[in-house]
DNA sequence: GCGACAG
DNA sequence: ATCTTGTCGC
């Protein structure tokens, strides 16, 4: 998969924010153009004692969801985390994890916001832009923004509102299970990401291409744990 | 100054 | 996010 180079990553946290402003008038939320086929889901397990990270990408065909590819990378981060700026933090690890994608995901699911960020640029937004694919927030807290009382059962949602803009969905992904955040995060709309974090799932809370991944490198970070006793 | 605050 | 055991509920 190409990805695009907009900007440094070795950057102060002032530098960070501005690059954030600089990217926002680039982002694009166009209806999904080719049909989506693949749906690829990423994760970043990190160590509390090191500043080791391993980043995980699982590819799921759609809407069978069957595992059609799944890629790794070990590294480290430098840059902490600090809300808001999560990107900086995680992007970089995912990217290398997306360089050793054999298949061409049509979607990407990011653990985080897409566009509910106080600067429009969350890390599905953010990633979005570099691989210029369309990309999809899914978190499981808040960052910014308002929003009603979601019904309890599955497939419930309300919209999420920030400095009085629509700018994604509190969704009910498994009944009586607290909701998730969901956001564009590039060339994507509320309603379609909504729709598709939906399609991704239902057994559990979390959409199976982020599970999947989530899943794959906590086994990698425990199992390195356990190499060194 | 105070509270909020993705992973 | 990570650390960490049992426990409550569908």
């Amino acid at each position: 998969m190409k990805i695009r180079h907009l900007h440094s990553w070795n950057i102060s946290y002032h530098e960070a924010i501005e690059i954030q402003k600089a990217l926002y008038p680039k982002l694009v939320f166009s209806n999904l153009s080719r049909s989506i086929r693949h749906i690829a889901g990423a994760d970043v397990s990190c160590s509390k004692k090191s500043n080791n990270v391993w980043a995980g990408i699982v590819v799921l065909s759609y809407p069978s969801l069957k595992k059609v590819e799944e890629k790794w990378v070990k590294g480290i981060t430098n840059f902490p985390y600090i809300p808001g700026l999560l990107s900086f933090r995680e992007i970089p690890i995912i990217l290398e994890a997306v360089k050793k994608l054999e298949s061409n995901p049509d979607l990407l699911l990011c653990d985080g916001q897409g566009i509910a960020h106080p600067r429009v640029l969350g890390l599905a937004s953010h990633i979005g832009l570099l691989i210029e694919k369309p990309t999809i927030g899914c978190a499981k807290k808040r960052l910014v923004g308002d929003f009603s009382e979601v019904g309890q059962y599955r497939g419930d949602c309300s919209p999420l509102f920030y400095k009085s803009r629509e700018i994604g969905a509190v969704v009910r992904t498994k009944t009586n299970v607290k909701p998730l955040f969901v956001s564009p995060g590039y060339a994507i709309t509320i309603k379609d990401a909504v729709k598709m974090v939906l399609n991704c799932g239902g057994r559990y809370r979390i959409p199976e291409p982020i599970r999947q991944a989530h899943l794959l490198v906590n086994k990698l970070r425990k199992r390195d744990a356990s190499h060194e006793n």
